[in-house]
DNA sequence: GCAAAACTGTTTACCTGATTAACAATATGC
DNA sequence: GCATATTGTTAATCAGGTAAACAGTTTTGC
């Protein structure tokens, strides 16, 4: 009786088994992605760009002229919520929506100088932001997880 | 000129090299998670429980008698953000939250015989689900990869 | 040629998951 | 005892995302 109630206890305040959570790689993932998350926000501060905007910005440089509907459809997003993260970057003047000669629905964007250097030095933060956080795996390993990654993702077939 | 007009085109249309993004760790597990937590919906269908309901539910049956405050630690969530969780765990007659005699602030959670069964049974389908999805994986690229993301995870402080 | 189908960007309404701030009830430290 | 802390809860708010509908504009099938 008493080992009994002894046990529950232990189990409830010092969970050094915490459940079979530890052995999934769903929850670890995604553990570890809030974790990233939140030190990439840390590290670009309060008027920093976002991960979603940072990315679509990285994808406008990397792509001149690309339209919304490529640019969802890279980023593994609908159209509709491309929307406000095309408006935030064009409200800062990092990028700029023009019509295209040949048809009259397409938007090229592209990235403006402000929103070039914006981005060279954003991704220099982030990059420094990554190499810290990760200073604890070696390069291998983070060659690997790097290829597991893309792996998993690749095993969703809608995806590009 | 038509040679750089070409380019642009091949860039927009068909990103062989997508961007910067390609080698950051930060994007390449959000497209990992976000893959893995749509395939975890699809395995558990309509009626399922979703992955935050399922790990609360996962360390109540791991942790009999736990408190809110407790799980909401071991969750990485705050207590109010757990309210909701519990309500429809309770709902579904999954656990009770119980009074304990010698503090009436906290409740004890406890996982009810129905909840434990369902507790197993969408355990079996999640791990299924994984191993599908994870198939082209080697064990030891499982293991390493699950190390990184128990590593990546421990660096944030505040966790736990 | 021209009607039907498809595509683009957009708005609107909604959903999930989460946070912060406040609160009442209760326990604890000294 | 009183100040302080803790527990569970509500309410307001936010971020990020989806789905459905829409007008304007090609593209396709014939």
């Amino acid at each position: 009786m008493a080992p009994r109630a002894l046990a529950k206890q232990t189990n409830a305040e010092m969970p050094d088994v915490v459940s079979d959570l530890e052995i999934l790689i769903g929850y670890n993932m995604k553990r570890a992605y809030v974790a990233i998350q939140k030190d990439f926000r840390a590290a670009l501060g309060e008027g920093g760009l976002s991960p979603r905007t940072f990315s679509a910005l990285s994808l406008v440089v990397a792509h001149p002229n690309i339209s919304q509907s490529s640019l969802a459809r890279l980023l593994g997003i609908e159209r509709s919520g491309l929307v406000a993260i095309i408006d935030e970057l064009e409200r800062r003047n990092y990028l700029t929506r023009s019509h295209v000669p040949g048809d009259r629905r397409v938007q090229a964007l592209v990235a403006t100088h402000e929103g070039n250097a914006a981005y060279q030095a954003t991704l220099a933060t982030v990059q420094a932001h990554e190499e810290r956080l990760l200073a604890t795996l070696s390069a291998s390993e983070k060659h690997t997880l790097m290829q597991i990654l893309i792996k998993i993702r690749l095993t969703d077939k809608e995806d590009i």
